[in-house]
DNA sequence: TCGATATAGGACTAAATTAGTACTGTATAA
DNA sequence: TTATACAGTACTAATTTAGTCCTATATCGA
């Protein structure tokens, strides 16, 4: 698993159709009839990402959302960051936790380590990427080289 | 977030005591005391561990728990994969789901290159790694690259 | 062979998280 | 001033995760 909520999937699909069709603002209504996702929600995930800075809201008639920034721009971890905080893939990660194993447990902080190689794919990814293609990649085009324990 | 469960995490804690102390069989009672997570809860994450073959396990009195491999052949990778089935962080990543927006999911399958990117990454960090200190390493000494979508 | 020890497997309950919806407030254009 | 569209917040239902318990099976040693 180690999975990302439903919003966060939603918030892809919805910044990709935005990406595409760039000439105007996106009701959300729009987005809804354009993507299949019920209305409150397209508008519960668009709240959270314009308060995040990925896009401009423009209320009132003739309102609607636009992307803030270009798809080239925006990363994965910036949407996963808007929707779920950010990523910390146990409480040992989190900067504002105390473990209460704390004196029993040898892995403490090393967790670290894999997160934040986990953050680095995550903000070398951006929605543009995720465009280009929908062909499948093959492993060996994944290059990944971690050099943290070397000390 | 993008988060571990709890028993992800006390299978790390686990795993690394063993490691540490491999000069015998080990069983729950002890590991529970050497690590504070309670009896029943240790003697779940086993047999889990066990089903995956990441430790082997001897019935019987004088029986316990020991690890199959060295710390440094056990990647995060499989220990997550032990807990929480294959790592896939949406359900498109999944390989055995039938998107229900297909026809109007731009991304489709593109996650599929974050889900790889991420399982290279966990593949490259061993039990081993996570044990050799408790320093912080800082970001530069983590590189990765990404070259899936060149094409 | 019997009893003590220890894991295997499964079922069940409680807690926490996530998803989805609804309601009220605010801003803007015509 | 009215219709449109987003902002903020609260609430309920669904799902997932955590934790516990019970019964079965295997092994050692007296």
């Amino acid at each position: 698993m180690l999975r990302l909520s439903k919003l966060t999937d939603y918030a892809t699909v919805l910044l990709a159709y935005m990406a595409k069709t760039n000439s105007h603002l996106h009701t959300a209504v729009e987005l809804s009839e354009a993507t299949t996702i019920h209305v409150p929600t397209v508008s519960k995930v668009l709240k959270v990402l314009s308060k995040a800075g990925l896009v401009y809201a423009t209320r009132g008639s003739k309102g609607g959302y636009q992307l803030a920034q270009g798809p080239e721009q925006i990363t994965v971890a910036s949407i996963i960051g808007a929707l779920e905080g950010p990523v910390a893939i146990t409480e040992c990660s989190s900067q504002t936790h105390d473990c209460e194993q704390a004196s029993a447990c040898e892995i403490k902080g090393n967790w670290g380590v894999v997160n934040r190689a986990i953050i680095n794919v995550l903000e070398s990814i951006t929605l543009a990427d995720m465009m280009v293609s929908q062909q499948q990649y093959s492993s060996e085009e994944i290059q990944v080289s971690w050099q943290g324990l070397s000390r």
